[in-house]
DNA sequence: GCATATCCTGATAGACACATGAGAAACTCC
DNA sequence: GGAGTTTCTCATGTGTCTATCAGGATATGC
C-alpha cells in the first residue's frame, strides 16, 4: 500500500515523535533513527531531507543536532507524512487507472470502489502520527529497545 | 491501485466478456483488443498471454484464432484477473510494508488498517466481471464505439 | 581558527515494471 | 502442401524506485 520510501518516512517519523515529543526535545539523529527503525542510513537521509523539504520535520546541522518534528504530532497525519513519497488514492480516481470516469468503467463496480477509496484517503487524512502512538502495545516497546540515551 | 498491467488485463478482460460473451462465440484477436481499449498491443500480446496461463483466458492461433473467457464472467473476480500481475493486499498485511505485525506498528492504526484492508480484499474477490459489466451505461458505450465487426 | 559532528547534495548503480521489435510456431483455408 | 493469419517467445530499450558512495556545507565547542 505505501511504498519503500513512505514507509521508511512514517516509522522515521513515528520514531522522532516518540523520542522527541513535542518540539523542545533534542534532535534525533539521522544515524540513530536509521540504526532503530532498521534502514540504510544514507537512503535514510535523503527521506528525512525531503520530509524536512516539505515542512514535516525540522533539522539542525552541528553537534546536537538532527531532526525534530515541525508540528505537534497530533497535527500531523499519515497523508502529510507519505505524501511527499508517493501519490495517496484520490477522490475521484477510477479503479481502472487514472482516466476519467464516466466513460470507461462500469457503473456499478466504480461506486462500490469509490466508496472503498473514500474510506482509505479518510484513513490517509485523518490517522494522526499522535493517535499511532497512542495505543503503545505493541510499537513502543520495539522502539524502545533500540533508543539509546544521548 | 491496480498496476499498470493489471489495469491493462482487466479492461482486456472486460473487452473480451463483452464482445465474446459466453464461450462459443468467436474469439477476440489481440490487436482488436489493444486497439479498443488503448493499449499498445505488443505489451497486451504479454498481459493476454499470462491471462491464459493463468487460465483467466482460452486462446487459438491462425485464422479466426484469438482469446475467449476460459470460464463464464460471473465465475471471474478481478481477483483472478489482477492477481496474476500483482500482490493484491492480503489479510494480515501491514500498513508498514511485510514486517510481522505485532511488534513494529501500533495497534490502533493496526486495528483500522486491518479492517480497511479486509474490504479492500473482499472487493475484489467478490466482484466479478459479470457485475461490472452488469450496470452498462458507461462502459458498454465506450467499448462498443471502437469494436468493429469481423 | 581549528577539529569535530552532523545535515545536505550530486553522481552512480542495481532491480524491476513497462514497453517495443522481430521472428518462430501453430492453426485454418484454399 | 502452401499461403496467410494469429498467437507465442526471446532480446532489447526506457524510466522509476531503491540504495550506495563520496564529498560539501554548516553548526558547536575548544
Amino acid at each position: 500500500m505505501l511504498n519503500q520510501s513512505a514507509d521508511h518516512a512514517l516509522r522515521a517519523v513515528l520514531f522522532v515523535a516518540q523520542r522527541g515529543g513535542g518540539g523542545g526535545a533534542r534532535a534525533c539523529r539521522a544515524r540513530a533513527i536509521a540504526a532503530a527503525i532498521g534502514v540504510p542510513h544514507n537512503y535514510l537521509g535523503k527521506v528525512l531531507n525531503t520530509l524536512t523539504s516539505a515542512g514535516v520535520l525540522t533539522s539542525s546541522r552541528g553537534p546536537r543536532g538532527g531532526f525534530r518534528l515541525a508540528n505537534g504530532a497530533a497535527l500531523m497525519t499519515i497523508a502529510d507524512v507519505a505524501g511527499p513519497f508517493q501519490r495517496l488514492p484520490e477522490r475521484r480516481v477510477c479503479l481502472l487507472g487514472d482516466r476519467p470516469c464516466d466513460p470507461t468503467l462500469p457503473c456499478a463496480a466504480h461506486r462500490q470502489w469509490q466508496t472503498m477509496a473514500d474510506q482509505v484517503t479518510g484513513f490517509f487524512r485523518t490517522t494522526t502520527i499522535a493517535s499511532m502512538l497512542d495505543a503503545d502495545v505493541c510499537a513502543t516497546r520495539t522502539l524502545n529497545q533500540e533508543s539509546q540515551p544521548s
